[in-house]
DNA sequence: ATTTGATTCAAACGACTGTTTGAAACAGGC
DNA sequence: GCCTGTTTCAAACAGTCGTTTGAATCAAAT
């Protein structure tokens, strides 16, 4: 078989730099000299660096959003007239996305770039994820609302944000967690780490809301 | 009263910038015109870019973490032999944090700022924070632990783990959770904040492990 | 072999970057 | 006023940056 195109060369040494280092703080020139292209086929092939980013995570994240959103359809065709069980439609979202950390090729250097990029600020991205995200953001939103019905629209979203943080986070560290937590690496996968998230997540999802005026100790 | 001196006006605009588009996206020429201040100036009081990113990360930080580790040895004080209550941990370790965000003067820029570094992977930084976060890391573990005699050390530790990654994405997004979650501004205090946080993480942190092999739909 | 479009190349443009340097200005003490 | 240390200044260094350009090379069809 052929070398791997030019164009792949690029999207998987970006992938790699973006994940290691940050958008910014990497250069065409870092990856041009890894791909061992030339410079100008980034422009050729991507149109810019910005377009760059976008497709280096488009290439990945839309296939993850297509399984999420089918999965979260076979579960409510499923269920029926039956409410979604809040583990499962948590399950639809993590799985797919955990589950690329575990392939060798992509590994850990997508789960961390994905984590990166759901704390950037820069606009452009901004805008482009929140368009990637989107129809996964209105149909699991929903499917978290009907699993969650003694729960307001504002809690729900409130503790969605923290999921999504939660996620993040765990996506971006995830060389770390098993030096931070102590775990031994046999205990790693990903399917533990989606479990745990899982476990973590919905009781949280569920927890009794507080009273807004909270007495706290005054110092 | 003088205008603020240099060293001061270079902290702020430093402050205001990264937080804004990250550490390094924003150059010294652009905190310096920002600023009004030479750029030898920058080398003259911290030396280094570098340096200055600590300073400006250390400058509010130190005194949180000053204030965590007081909060916690407070309640420590005061249940004696009882266990401590995990809400009252958890109050200490973000009340110190959020309350910022309701500052005027630090208010969002300072939150989010914390927030991105977090996420951060820049050797030197991540080293600098680990120095920073060392003794909060040993205390607030041990007293999570302790709050949660159930719980084994290695599900205490990737639950900490999830919780940090909601506080980061909390704090990162502040602005936008405002539009996110439909809740209109005057509910969206840092005390409810807070609040809602602790429900979410504390539920998670005492929620029932699920066995090692999950049954989950083959598809 | 020729034509055509696709792809890669090296050089260049116009900017920007963090760091350094020696001089000038400032501020306080004597 | 002089001395000393502190602080600020403008210029410069040696790079680096994303984008552009016209030419060369490649590849496929005729």
């Amino acid at each position: 078989m052929a070398k791997t195109d030019t164009k792949t060369r690029v999207l998987n040494t970006a992938e790699r730099l973006f994940a290691q280092k940050g958008f910014d703080a990497v250069s065409l020139r870092n990856i041009i000299a890894a791909a061992k292209v030339n410079l100008a086929a980034v422009h050729y092939h991507f149109g810019s660096k910005q377009a760059l980013v976008h497709a280096v995570i488009a290439r990945r994240l839309r296939p993850i959003n297509g399984e999420r959103l089918a999965k979260l359809a076979e579960i409510r065709a499923k269920s029926g007239r039956r409410p979604l069980k809040l583990e499962r439609v948590l399950d639809c979202l993590f799985r797919p996305l955990f589950r690329v950390q575990a392939d060798p090729k992509a590994g850990p250097t997508f789960a961390r770039l994905v984590g990166r990029v759901m704390g950037e600020r820069n606009e452009g991205l901004h805008k482009f994820m929140m368009g990637e995200l989107a129809e996964v953001i209105i149909q699991f939103g929903a499917a978290l609302e009907a699993a969650l019905p003694g729960l307001t629209k504002e809690e729900t979203d409130w503790r969605s944000h923290f999921m999504a943080g939660a996620m993040a986070h765990t996506l971006c560290n995830a060389d770390l967690l098993v030096r931070f937590t102590g775990t031994d690496a046999n205990a790693s996968d990903y399917e533990s780490t989606v479990r745990r998230l899982i476990d973590f997540t919905a009781a949280g999802f569920r927890a009794k809301v507080s009273p807004p005026t909270r007495p706290h100790k005054k110092k």
